[in-house]
DNA sequence: TTTCGTGTTAAGATTGTGTTAATTTTCCTC
DNA sequence: GAGGAAAATTAACACAATCTTAACACGAAA
């Protein structure tokens, strides 16, 4: 997976700091905040891959903001390490039950969370189901390679031509608008033209050659591929 | 979606102007009022797909508003974005766990803001239920895929047309008058004569060929999907 | 710096939608 | 039934919305 995005909760900073440094020097890209309510903003906005979130915060507490991700359809995904001093024990039951995926007991060391980081992100990894191969046709997507081959022959696609086309490709026929897009693309309020969109799906259809009539535009709508 | 209606609640003129302008200027619909108690009646009357409201108002705050609002079936399911200014933030808090679906703090980019309110609009849109496909004999309406099957051979409808098909046959032997369809395709206050709809009608029964006659015509009412 | 990826803008092409008006159908009354 | 009025259908046209495309701007990476 390229670098992986983890978001960070703590109010400590030392804690938050520790963390950040293990995370980093390990290669993830971090981002992070102190409070509940700011963790679940950027969690929608984000869009981070793993979440590590301390069950004491002032404010909506770690519990609350895990039920909150593990509710809401867009976050639900998203692997939570909750942080948690000795004795909170109960609270770890608690937040097993409500979805958190894992859960490490303060004091730490950095090799044991680093451990579990990349155990959950490797088991998200595999089931995202967004590695399949999609072959139609004369189209083979493999999103392992992040490759296309039309025709047998690699089509070279940039980032986001090869995101779009995913995107379309992994739900034939499914009607995606412009903004369903972008949200997929990068995080929800991400703020561009729908034409943006347009530009990336015209080059898109000219590196496909013959295979760039299978992104079809529904006029009044947005894209689909076709089925 | 036919364009959203957005209920803007502010005691501020300036602030109302600002969020005003940068909706309309999106294509959204704004209405607006000052206060609570108005917020609370138009939100019943008006009915909007979303609304905008400021933390502090005179007489029933916004916290209170959103109480309500969410404690009333009609209302529970209109997203509700908090305009707080900076240094409200355990109020926030308190605005999420009460049920706003977001919160913008002051002061804001339109662009922001707009993005926002787009992304809950979407999600309602997606939440709506609307999205189940129909299957009547020889016809399956699949919103998803925004297509028509007759007799398993696509028809190639447009957007409107769609629309027009998706609403009469949501509700199959229930009438609806030209302009209960003008008002659902596009906001009530769009104004067409009622021949507009006559042919899309015809267009639809033709584009639909032997399930054209699931489309009657109730003289001197409007249209209706047979049961 | 140069190149490449991505987003913006604006002009042009295409398709969709609404109006008008002539024509046909329906239904009511005689 | 026949006549007539009201309503619905239909086709032709105008214009409006939406999509496409090209040219440009900007920032990040090579």
């Amino acid at each position: 997976m390229a670098k992986a995005k983890i978001l960070v909760v703590d109010d400590e900073e030392d804690i938050r700091e520790l963390v950040e440094l293990n995370l980093s020097h390990e290669g993830f890209k971090v981002i992070s905040c102190e409070s509940g309510e700011e963790a679940l903003e950027m969690a929608g906005s984000e869009l981070p891959d793993l979440i590590i979130l301390d069950l004491m915060l002032p404010g909506i507490d770690g519990l609350e903001v895990c039920k909150k991700l593990k509710g809401n359809l867009k976050t639900e995904n998203i692997p939570v390490v909750m942080l948690t001093a000795r004795g909170e024990e109960t609270d770890v039951v608690t937040g097993l039950e409500i979805g958190a995926d894992d859960y490490v007991t303060k004091p730490f060391s950095g090799k044991v969370l680093v451990a579990r980081v990349r155990r959950l992100l490797r088991k998200a990894d595999v089931n995202s189901g967004d590695k399949a191969v999609l072959k139609i046709d004369d189209l083979i997507i493999d999103p392992n390679r992040r490759e296309v081959l039309v025709k047998n022959k690699s089509a070279e696609l940039t980032f986001t031509e090869f995101n779009i086309l995913h995107i379309l490709a992994k739900r034939p026929g499914f009607v995606f608008t412009r903004y369903q897009i972008v949200d997929a693309l990068h995080g929800s309020d991400y703020i561009v033209t729908e034409r943006a969109v347009d530009v990336q799906i015209v080059s898109l259809r000219k590196k496909l050659g013959a295979c760039g009539s299978y992104i079809e535009t529904v006029r009044g709508v947005g894209y689909r591929f076709r089925d």
